[in-house]
DNA sequence: CCCTCTAAATTGGGCTACCCAGTTTACTTT
DNA sequence: AAAGTAAACTGGGTAGCCCAATTTAGAGGG
C-alpha cells in the first residue's frame, strides 16, 4: 500500500451514488432486446439517431456501447454500425461484475467457487495435460520453494501455480471464470492470511497437486485441490 | 431471430480490428498500476492532467474509466477523484470477458463450467436453503412441468430454475459467476440443444436435484446435478 | 489558539460542434 | 450488364464550454 488516502467513505448518510447517464442508456438498450425489438445479428440505430431519441449526447451513447462493448455484447465497425452479439443482455447487477468488499466472509466465498472450478481443472488436467503445460505447473512450484523471504513475489508465484492448472484444464471457459476469482481473491487481501511464516505449508499443498496431475490421476488431483483448500480454510477460520 | 443480417464476417482477410484509443489507455492504466505507482486506495490524477500526459481527448479517458468502473475496478466520485479499487487490473483478455463463439465445443466447456459450480450451489443449497428460496426452485419446475409448447418461455424457467439453486447456495460470490455462465449459455443456443420433444426429460433431471435439497442431503444434490448434466451431455454429444 | 463559516479552486458529469477515415450506396460511364 | 466513381452515412476522435459536487484555503469570531 502506498499513499493510501483515509478511502473517504465513513459518512454515515448513504452516499446514494448518483445514477451515470450511461448506465440508464445501458438500461435502455436493454429494454430494447428485451422486448425483441432488436435480436442477435441486428444492427443498432446509428449513434446520431439515439442520441435523438434518447436525449443524450453522442459521448454518453459511446460510454454505454463501449461498456458493453468490452463485455463483447457489442461490436462496433467504423464506417458502418454497431451490432448486436448477444441473446440477452445482463442485468445491471451481472454487467458490473461483482463488488467485493474485503471482510473475511467474501473472502471465504469466493474460496468456496474457487474450490468448486480448479477441482474440476485439476481432474482434467490430470488427464489431458500437455508436457509443457505440466512444466508450467512445476515451475511456479519450484519458485515457490526457493524463495526464502519476498512475500510479493510469493503470492505471484502462487497466482501462476493456479493459473497454471486452470489453463491446463484445457477448457478456456472455465480458465477465464478461475482467473477471473483469482484475480478477485488478489484484491481480498491475499497476504493477510497465511501466516507469514508457514509458506512452506502452503508449498506442501500444492506439491500433491502437482504429483496428481502428472501421475495422470484425476480423482486424486480433485481430492488434492479440496484438501489443499480445506486446509488453508481451516488455517482462516480460526 | 429477427432480421438477422448476413453478419459481414466472411472474408478471407483478417479484419485486423483496429486497436481503440481507449484500450491503450487502459493498458496504460494497467501498467500505472503493475508498476506500483499506484496502489489499492489511491486517487488517480484528474482527467485533465491525464489527458495532458497520454495526449488523448477527454471522451476517451472516459471511456476507459467507465469501462473499468463498470468491472468495479475504478470508482468515480464527482468533485472528488477517482480511486483505484483493486490490487491489480485485468490483463485485457480478462476485462473483455468470455467471448463466446457459438459452436458445439465452446457449448460443452460452458457445460463443464457450470457443471462444477452448480454441483457445488445444489450441495451448499441443500444444507442452507430456507424455505422461501427452497419455494423459488420448485416453482419454475412446476411451471416447467405444466407449460406445453412455448420453448421461449420454458427455457426462461430453466434458467430461473438454475439460478434459484445458485441463489440458495447462499454464496454470493458462487451465485454471480453462475449466473454469469447461464446467460452465456443462454446466449449459445440453448433451443439448439434438447430435442424439442423430451422436455420431459429435462423435468425428469430437475426433479431429483430438488428432492435432494429439500431432503438437505448435500451428497445427493450434488450427484443429482452431475447425472443431470451427464445425460444433457450426452445427448449433446452424440 | 482553535473553531466556524465562507469563497475560491479543483474535479468529474455532461453537452455542442467539428473533423477524419472507412464503408456503403447510388449514380454515372463504359 | 459490368465497372468505376463520387456522394452519403457511420463510428472514431478532438476541442472547448458549462454545471454541480467537493475540497481547500482563508477570513472572521470566540
Amino acid at each position: 500500500m502506498k499513499t493510501q488516502k483515509p478511502a473517504p467513505s465513513g459518512d454515515p448518510f448513504t452516499p446514494v451514488q448518483s445514477v451515470r447517464l450511461y448506465e440508464t442508456i445501458i438500461e435502455q438498450i436493454a429494454t430494447l432486446v428485451r422486448e425483441g425489438r432488436l435480436a442477435n445479428g441486428d444492427r443498432f440505430p446509428p449513434e446520431r439517431q439515439l442520441q435523438d431519441k434518447w436525449r443524450v449526447s453522442r459521448p454518453v451513447l459511446r460510454e454505454a456501447f463501449r461498456a458493453l462493448e468490452m463485455q463483447g455484447i457489442v461490436e462496433s465497425r467504423p464506417g458502418d454500425g454497431r451490432y448486436l452479439r448477444a441473446e440477452r443482455i445482463p442485468s445491471p447487477a451481472e454487467l458490473r461484475g461483482l463488488r467485493l468488499s474485503d471482510n473475511r466472509e467474501t473472502l471465504l466465498q469466493v474460496w468456496e467457487a474457487r474450490q468448486a472450478l480448479e477441482a474440476r481443472a485439476a481432474s482434467l488436467a490430470a488427464v489431458k495435460a500437455s508436457r509443457a503445460q505440466l512444466a508450467a505447473i512445476g515451475r511456479p512450484l519450484r519458485m515457490l520453494d526457493t524463495m526464502t523471504s519476498d512475500a510479493y513475489r510469493r503470492s505471484d508465484f502462487n497466482l501462476e501455480f493456479h493459473a497454471a492448472i486452470a489453463r491446463a484444464s484445457g477448457n478456456p471457459v472455465l480458465e477465464q471464470v478461475t482467473l477471473d476469482l483469482l484475480g478477485r481473491f488478489h484484491e481480498t487481501g491475499f497476504r493477510d492470511l497465511p501466516g507469514p511464516e508457514d509458506w512452506t505449508g502452503l508449498q506442501a499443498g500444492h506439491q500433491p497437486i502437482y504429483d496428481a496431475i502428472a501421475a495422470g490421476d484425476p480423482g486424486a488431483a480433485e481430492n488434492a485441490v479440496a484438501a489443499h483448500f480445506r486446509e488453508l480454510r481451516e488455517r482462516l477460520e480460526e
